[in-house]
RNA sequence: GUGGUUUUAGCUCAGUUGGUUAGAGCGCCUGAUUGUGGUUCAGGAGGUCGUGGGUUCGAGCCCCAUAUUCCACCCCA
């Protein structure tokens, strides 16, 4: 056996026990909301066919997903003259046929044309699991991460679209979140405005463009839109849209004058209007108000949303999104299931993490390790231990017995870096009167107890 | 895919113009204390300086390549 440096592959982490109770206190929170709101879980494989994934995320997408080589003698099927012209693009599906999920929203829609006749429309489910991106890591941006998705489908309804918003603000305060917005925009908003100018099939290069508004100012978003094809007559037109300022009831005022040529553009805002009244009247005047914010900037890479458009930002850490979504009609066309609809938004559990850690939002008694470390003085002292150690666990405690007679400094030792609150000492002295000596780790104090006691004043704590 | 940056003890990091035996803090181990941790004191172990080449009498330091970290762009959670 060679002696290998370890190390891990590039952009993955290990997580540690400490970092696992925090992790699950996130996915843990989410999925009691999801559950709330009436959607339940799945699981879909971490690989799926590689033709499954290809051409749903764009040309850059294609090029992020992390493709699975072929086992066995793998270049005995690739064509050689492909192979002789170096052409990785056409040798690639030869040599790979799976690949890792690039997210869940695809191998959703697989699941749902694949048990259609198992499942009862509307559709509502949540998958919380790993995806992979072949991207260069960066702040808050992971080859190896989890997403928390729920979506919706075959339902048309607007008010699926408004309980993502309350899911968002539930959830992301029950973590502790006190200061983000949740985003919304609508795409047919965005094709109203492409048409408006003269110019729909530009939609993409627009909303690409507008979207790094925050980013690059108005200036460089301009020069952008030049760039891809816009003349400067083109973005005074937008100028105003782009720029738009103010309260959501103002900007949807200014839209309906500027869209008021383009049908689908305010079939936009209608249904933009139709979420604020749902979530206003599903709050009623109690609940707890979200930062809801009409952005006519926000597009989001996916080509596939058709209806509304949600991303979530925190405004208390500098951090890209930590949840997206939205509506696309036909998502399950691409595998030959036409006309079902679906809605839906994710959380970035590892973004998510990175603000908590950053904001100290952890709370602070998520380990629930070992309560008690019962001694092992020696062979006797071991035999004598076992039972006891079977009945404090029986009796709910999680309990621990040290697995050899080790110097007792090193028992405590072991209970201190444990963070054990309790030892239970059992010597030559304690099985003769059956007395335990129980340690309080805390306050160094000691006293002598029966099992049943011991029992009882761990279950007391 | 493009540009920059990082890598030295288990961890966080010093390391002068290229010059003898590469340092610190924390952690770890042993003892003070044979049945008492977290505090204190005394002592100790631990480094192919990311890897592979090169320049030089001599390289942790200079040059080339490569991996890796972090950051930005593209794109995205």
């Amino acid at each position: 056996m060679s002696n290998i440096k370890p190390s891990l592959a590039k952009g993955t982490r290990d997580f540690s026990p400490q970092e696992m109770t925090k992790r699950n206190h996130i996915f843990d929170t989410i999925k009691k909301v999801f559950k709330k709101y009436g959607y339940a879980e799945i699981q879909t494989p971490s690989m799926e066919n590689l033709s499954t994934l290809t051409g749903k995320y764009g040309d850059e997408g294609d090029k992020l997903i992390f493709k699975i080589l072929n086992s066995g003698d793998f270049l005995s099927k690739v064509n050689p003259d492909l192979l002789a012209v170096k052409n990785s693009n056409a040798v690639t599906s030869q040599l790979s046929e799976k690949a890792l999920r690039y997210d869940l929203t695809v191998p959703f829609a697989r699941y749902v044309v694949m048990h259609q006749n198992d499942i009862a429309l509307p559709f509502k489910r949540f998958q919380v699991q790993p995806v992979w991106r072949a991207d260069r890591p960066q702040k808050g941006r992971y080859r190896e991460f989890y997403q928390c998705d729920v979506d919706v489908v075959g339902s048309e309804s607007l008010l699926n679209e408004a309980e993502f918003v309350l899911i968002y603000q539930e959830a992301l305060s029950n973590l502790g979140l006190k200061d983000f917005s949740i985003k919304i925009n609508n795409r047919k908003i965005l094709s109203g405005i492409a048409e408006i100018i003269g110019k729909p099939e530009l939609i993409i290069d627009m909303t690409v463009a507008i979207d790094k508004l925050d980013k690059i100012g108005f200036d460089g978003v301009s020069k952008e839109l030049l760039e891809r094809g816009f003349t400067q007559e083109d973005i005074d037109r937008l100028k105003p849209v782009i720029l738009l300022e103010g309260t959501n009831d103002t900007k949807l005022t200014t839209l309906k004058q500027v869209l008021s040529a383009s049908q689908i553009g305010l079939n936009g805002i209608e249904e933009i209007e139709l979420v604020f009244n749902y979530v206003q009247t599903l709050l009623g005047k109690d609940g707890e108000q979200p930062k809801l914010e009409l952005d006519i900037t926000l597009a989001r890479g996916l080509n596939y949303y058709t209806g509304c458009i949600f991303e979530v930002k925190t405004n208390e850490v500098a951090m890209g999104s930590i949840g997206g979504g939205g509506r696309y009609d036909d998502l399950t066309g691409m595998f030959g299931l036409k006309g079902l609809t679906g809605a839906g938004i994710s959380f970035g559990a590892d973004r998510i993490y990175d603000v908590l850690e950053e904001l100290n939002l952890f709370p602070e008694s998520t380990a629930a390790g070992t309560k008690v470390l019962i001694s092992n003085f020696d062979p006797a002292a071991e035999n004598y231990a076992l039972p006891l150690l079977y009945q404090l666990r029986a009796s709910g405690i999680s309990a621990e017995l040290y697995p050899s007679a080790a110097k007792l400094k090193k028992q405590m030792g072991y209970a201190d870096a444990k963070n054990i609150p309790f030892v239970l000492l059992i010597g030559s002295e304690e099985m003769q009167s059956a007395l335990l000596t129980l340690k309080n780790m805390h306050s160094g104090e000691q006293e002598k107890l029966s099992i049943e006691a011991v029992i009882a004043r761990l279950r007391e704590v």
